[in-house]
DNA sequence: GCCGTTTTCGGCCCGACTGTTTTCAGTCG
């Protein structure tokens, strides 16, 4: 996927550089939809070339696709390099700071003479650009804070962070619980992407009320600076140097609002479109018919996708890959919720790396409603992790067996469980003896990231014990790549031994384009919070949105079973590759 | 540059906020 990446890297900079051309505005607007497509697409981009499927990629058409195809066979797209030569590539890549625009580089091009990043920053902090035509003190100013915060937030954050600011957000506004009617995370954060650029609220309150609202949101303790303030719309930066923006939408609006604000852009457009061929127009404010104005609808998404003749669309997969037509169809899957959840695989407890005891954990997932809980400290070889060795893994078993004596009645289950080690050589960290003794192992790497490891997982996944393979790409949410991998293999061996793979919450990783192979391979995957803290199993919840992205059904999510399914499921396995030997 | 169950040509989303304007331009989402 790593051309994908890099051809809309290469489609949004083409894009820039148009604009600051001056070229036609729809033609720019295609470069950058085209930069959009390939960055969400769930498919290597060279296999879509390989089967044809990318000549039926709305949005990509004839001209788009030849320079891919240049691209592919010779590295390099003509188009570009020739931009290249009649624009100040470095300076465009301040377009990402907020606040500065393409006619104000544009005229400090034409003149200050300025060509690069430092140039401009140089003339900023001089006061020469004070000398630009429109350019105001409160301008410049507004320059200057928005470098600040480009070099701090130059990333987005990950969801669990974007996750935690939004709950706490959303927290804050209890107080003021009797003005306002609805409250919810719009944008990416919603649609659970694996990063989030900003925080998007959205309140739903009578008119009256908003000022006060926006007031409260302004009063916020971790707001270090206003951006902007208005009766439907401000928008802070918090210490973090994260933004969020609060918009303000009457009762009646809601529904139209949350849709219009979840996005996806891609998405959005599609609707668009389809309402404009219906003789319909949708914004913020409403359903609405094109020719009289008259507004037909909105206050609830449900109406909003109604009116366009489809059903509702989840948030997590609004980003026009297949899912409008679907839902044109009456045809979407049901998603696997977190009401099916019955259980988590994966967690830690102080027995190892965790921060809570083992019996904390489990009342905790007790308390969450779960049947049943997999406790799975890390064995002897994590030595930083204190792993733990056979004799204290027994030691473990007593207290298990004690705590269940306490909650089987009540009906919730303490399995033993483990997450072992995959050794370099594809071996396990305990022995058969041992680990036929657990109710549920967890097999996983934490050494040597930068090599092919798929041997290791296949060996692995061979033991007859073995029923999950923990984070098996390690992968990190973005940050950390993961190491090579024929997931082919892996997917294949993983149908025919009955292991399951698992979608870590704490890592995002497996990816939604793994998850649907797997879905399409027919093989489990489990969602696990691989909680090292009590509060870390409130996660279940990203994890859901994670593995809906990749449009999993709840069937083939193992902890949908109840407790007695994942024991059929562990003993299948047993007796299938005990068989075999 | 892309698209087509009104179109192969002609349209493509638009409203909010800010600042420097005196009626609008730039930026953003």
């Amino acid at each position: 996927m790593e051309k994908n990446k890099e051809l809309a890297r290469i489609f949004e900079r083409m894009a820039d550089m148009l604009e600051f051309l001056g070229d036609n505005p729809y033609r720019i607007g295609t470069y950058r939809r085209v930069a959009e497509i390939l960055s969400e697409l769930g498919e290597d981009v060279e296999d879509l070339v390989k089967t044809g499927k990318i000549y039926q990629i709305h949005g990509i058409g004839q001209s788009s696709i030849e320079k891919i195809l240049e691209y592919l066979r010779t590295g390099k797209i003509s188009a570009y390099e020739e931009l290249k030569e009649k624009v100040p590539e470095d300076l465009l890549e301040l377009l990402d700071v907020p606040g500065i625009g393409v006619k104000t580089l544009k005229l400090a091009y034409e003149r200050l003479n300025i060509r690069t990043k430092e140039e401009f920053i140089k003339a900023v902090k001089s006061g020469k650009l004070a000398f630009l035509p429109g350019m105001g003190e409160k301008k410049l100013q507004n320059i200057i804070r928005g470098l600040e915060l480009w070099e701090k937030s130059k990333e987005r954050m990950n969801l669990l962070e974007a996750y935690e600011l939004g709950k706490s957000l959303i927290k804050h506004f209890e107080t003021l619980r009797a003005l306002y009617e609805n409250i919810e995370l719009a944008g990416s954060l919603r649609r659970r992407k694996e990063t989030v650029g900003d925080i998007d609220i959205l309140v739903s309150a009578e008119r009256k009320n908003w000022q006060k609202i926006h007031q409260h949101f302004l009063s916020y303790g971790g707001v270090k600076e206003v951006l902007l303030s208005g009766e439907t719309k401000s928008s802070v930066v918090l210490q973090e140097g994260r933004q969020v923006d609060l918009r303000t939408v009457e009762p009646h609006q809601w529904g139209a609002a949350l849709q219009y604000f979840t996005g996806s852009k891609e998405h959005n457009v599609r609707l668009r479109d389809i309402a404009k061929s219906m003789g319909l127009k949708i914004n913020e404010y409403g359903v609405f018919k094109a020719d009289t104005e008259e507004r037909i609808g909105g206050a609830t998404e449900e109406e909003v996708y109604q009116l366009l003749g489809m059903d509702w669309i989840p948030p997590e997969l609004r980003e026009n890959t297949g899912e409008i037509e679907l839902a044109m169809e009456r045809a979407l899957p049901r998603l696997v919720e977190l009401k099916d959840i019955k259980g988590d695989f994966h967690m830690h407890s102080n027995w190892s790396d965790g921060l809570n005891s083992l019996e904390q954990m489990a009342q905790a997932c007790y308390e969450r409603g779960y049947q049943y809980m997999v406790i799975g400290d890390h064995s002897q070889s994590a030595r930083v992790a204190n792993g733990l060795d056979p004799e204290r893994y027994r030691e473990q078993f007593k207290l298990i067996e004690k705590l269940n004596e306490y909650y089987n009645p009540k009906g919730f289950y303490i399995l033993k469980g483990c997450e072992v080690d995959i050794l370099p050589d594809g071996s396990l960290d305990l022995p058969d003896e041992l680990l036929q003794e657990f109710d549920f192992v967890v097999a996983s790497i934490h050494s040597r990231f930068n090599q092919d490891n798929t041997y290791r997982i296949l060996k692995a996944m061979e033991n007859p014990y073995v029923n999950l393979i923990g984070h098996p790409t390690g992968k990190a949410y973005g940050t950390r790549q993961g190491y090579p991998l024929d997931m082919d293999k892996i997917i294949q061996m993983a149908k025919e031994t009955g292991t399951a793979l698992e979608l870590n919450t704490y890592r995002a990783d497996l990816s939604p384009e793994n998850i649907r192979r797997c879905m399409e391979a027919g093989v489990m995957i489990a969602i696990v919070t691989d909680a090292h803290a009590l509060k870390h199993l409130s996660y279940m919840e990203l994890g859901v949105g994670l593995a809906r992205r990749g449009w999993a059904i709840s069937h083939i999510v193992l902890n949908t079973r109840d407790v007695k399914g994942v024991k059929d499921f562990v003993r299948r396995k047993r007796e299938l590759m005990l068989k075999a030997i």
